[in-house]
DNA sequence: ACATCCTACCCAAACGATTGCCCCAAACGT
DNA sequence: ACGTTTGGGGCAATCGTTTGGGTAGGATGT
């Protein structure tokens, strides 16, 4: 825990100590085993190093980075912490983060093009080494300006462009959920697409889209509408999708949240989820499996996107080419989908 | 945007193109009008700020924290982020602190006592100015640890010992519950106490245990038992309480998630949630409007606790004195809150 | 005409760490 | 015996800002 309480513990406060130079003391102490093998003699690197911890030395993260231009430290901007999606995306870049020595700033933009730029700015101004987003936007303008600007940046969660990012396969994901529904005998699905600029719903809608009319059923535009990424997006967007003469059999909401807006807005029409309408959604957030109606979803290893993600951003930082990754998805069925009635 | 690419601007750029030294532009762009006024001509003082924003200039924080010995940087703990309250809680702060022209850490410790040291030991390392913990323990071991070093810190969410602290008022809040279940009157209620170090769960259910003591009715040991904060905790929790002849009639879960899964217990054993057994969360999350059968909880203001929290913090790095803060839960009676059978 | 006071700046020393270069002494080679 | 290597460290510049002192030249006061 360290002795000191009021006066920092600095190089020169052990070089002194010790009567040594503080660029002595600053090789024993930065360089690999190897590099400081020829720093200093054995029994003075033995003595410096003991010092050290004894005076619980941390170097001072400003000095160091004003002189080597490095920070060590990672910007991450996301739509919304308190979206369980994105939280766990975060807390796995965060982990990941912690084990390389680096820290993280993370803000909130609300999908907001606007707080995108202004917090990009922000955080840019924080002199980061590199950039997560998790809130990239299909449109791509915004990330070519990042780019343009020279900050290297990897996105997760949603991809854009052909800018590094890891992600779920979410076109797989998709089918695999049509494969399911069409298996059960769905001939007449309906889609809460989730918000339009997102790639994550655009892909899971597209894989969904394109395996049903593999299979010769293609699905008409008006049951497929977007919405938010939340339980009363997803609620409206139901909603919409009832107001028909002939209610689909199934719905595919691109999100968890969504799927349980879904069940609500059936409810309120009178139908049965995984009874009379068949529900599926996407993520498998912790609560999908203990919903009362425990909820058909498919699983995106989310933590772990967002451990690869921090480790590619490392990757780029050190000037090596890296390649998206696309992570695989698994369907998970629960009691919300049922056969066709 | 700033059209500069490569080399970071730096005072010394605008110093030179300017024909002036550097500590002459530090003043002008540095002070407060009353101060750049003398620091030198208004004209000179049009034209340092002219180009300084025509070049982009952001003064590199590693440099000013270095020289003031402040870096603008706020270290925040929180159990886990993808708790969706302590995630909003931190989306306050995180505001805050924008606001205020700071920015933050965030790391999750999981309340894992270990990791509350290391993670602690890392922000620190990073020079914060100041912390913020989520994640207090009833038995503030830690704390008095972390005070003893002096670093200044607020608590949020949780109180400990008389750490400065912005809460909701848990123990009113208990009340409220039990104010609302007594007059629907139930007399045999259950609570689902949450984790035992955390001052939540503990004044939440000191405050139900209270009102019913007060009004005749003393709530039996058995009748209480802890429980992780989410959906399997609270499962587990009210299996436990419900392996008795007589089932209670109420059940009172600390957390809105705890209390889904209490409502997914009760079902496993043939009760209707709602109907034959009143179930109360806390926190009135967005979920809970929401769910199949909408929840009866307790509102409480989470942003805003981040946000006092942060301001707390600010108001004691400036030296104030400060005083914890108790903010008012609000009741909201939902569809699982039946009368009793 | 002299001291005095502004005005509008400049100087230089920090803050703490990193790093290319230099240097001294002992050891070694032939 | 003398030049060369090597082991063990010291020197000093540098990163970008801040800030406590100057200081030169003009205006002001008497």
């Amino acid at each position: 825990m360290g002795t000191q309480q009021s006066r920092p513990v600095t190089l020169r406060t052990i070089a002194d100590q010790l009567g040594l130079h503080v660029s002595t003391v600053s090789r024993v102490l930065h360089a690999k085993p190897d590099e400081s093998l020829r720093a200093a003699s054995a029994d003075t690197v033995e003595r410096v190093r003991r010092l050290a911890d004894e005076l619980g030395y941390q170097p001072n993260p400003h000095a160091t980075s004003l002189r080597t231009r490095r920070s060590n430290l990672v910007g991450v901007l996301v739509p919304r912490l308190s979206d369980i999606v994105l939280a766990t995306i975060y807390e796995g870049i965060e982990e990941a983060a912690a084990e390389q020595g680096l820290s993280t700033f993370v803000a909130n933009t609300g999908d907001n093009p606007e707080a995108q730029r202004t917090r990009t700015k922000m955080v840019i101004g924080r002199r980061v080494d590199g950039m997560i987003f998790g809130d990239a936007h299909a449109d791509g303008r915004f990330l070519a300006e990042v780019a343009g600007r020279g900050i290297p940046f990897v996105l997760v969660s949603r991809t854009c462009a052909d800018h590094p990012s890891v992600t779920c396969d979410d076109y797989l994901g998709g089918r695999l959920v049509a494969d399911h529904l069409l298996e059960l005998g769905h001939r007449d699905v309906a889609v809460v697409a989730g918000e339009p600029y997102a790639s994550t719903g655009i892909d899971r809608t597209a894989g969904l889209v394109d395996r049903y009319r593999e299979a010769g059923l293609p699905i008409p535009a008006h049951r497929i509408t977007h919405s938010r990424f939340d339980v009363p997006g997803g609620h409206a967007a139901t909603a919409r999708l009832l107001d028909t003469p002939e209610p689909p059999t199934a719905v595919f909401a691109v999100n968890d949240f969504a799927a349980i807006g879904a069940i609500g807005a059936l409810r309120e029409q009178g139908l049965r989820a995984g009874a009379d309408v068949a529900v599926v959604g996407f993520n498998d957030t912790p609560l999908a499996a203990e919903l009362p109606l425990p909820l058909t979803t498919v699983r995106s290893p989310m933590l772990e996107m967002g451990r690869r993600g921090l480790r590619m951003l490392v990757r780029l930082l050190e000037g090596e080419a890296v390649e998206s990754e696309r992570l695989r998805p698994e369907l998970v069925v629960r009691a919300s989908s049922a056969p066709r009635p």
